[in-house]
DNA sequence: AGACCCGGACGCG
DNA sequence: CGCGTCCGGGTCT
């Protein structure tokens, strides 16, 4: 069941274009919320991924954050790879170029 | 009402 | 840097 606060979370998630990255905390702001696990929560449950680019938002701390409900494993593994396919490189489990990080206009 | 969750900030060693 | 801890708020049961 999608919720009022999801679809803005994915409304503005829809933003950020091929090859940049944002994250929980970002997103959480452009809506107007100060939970940014309440964001993680909307995106876990995403169902239209992946046209709703889930995989795109990461922690603050240039860590990868999770996917798919899991913050290990194959799930991430997969996240990493497609970002790995639209120019998105991590190392040492960080981002390597947080300057793809884009900032959302704010709530 | 209580528990759960893909985070974040802060404090400490 | 790598913990531990608390806080937060939307959703599910």
């Amino acid at each position: 069941m999608t919720t009022p606060f999801e679809r803005k979370v994915y409304a503005a998630l829809l933003h950020v274009p091929c090859g940049r990255v944002t994250t929980y905390a970002e997103l959480a702001r452009a809506v107007g919320c100060r939970s940014s696990r309440a964001v993680g929560q909307a995106l876990k449950r995403n169902p239209f991924a992946p046209v709703v680019p889930c995989h795109r938002v990461i922690s603050s701390d240039f860590a990868p954050g999770g996917f798919r409900g899991r913050m290990r494993g194959p799930a991430l593994r997969a996240k990493l790879l497609l970002l790995k396919s639209e120019g998105v490189l991590f190392r040492r489990g960080r981002l390597a170029e947080p300057e793809r990080v884009m900032s959302l206009p704010r709530f």
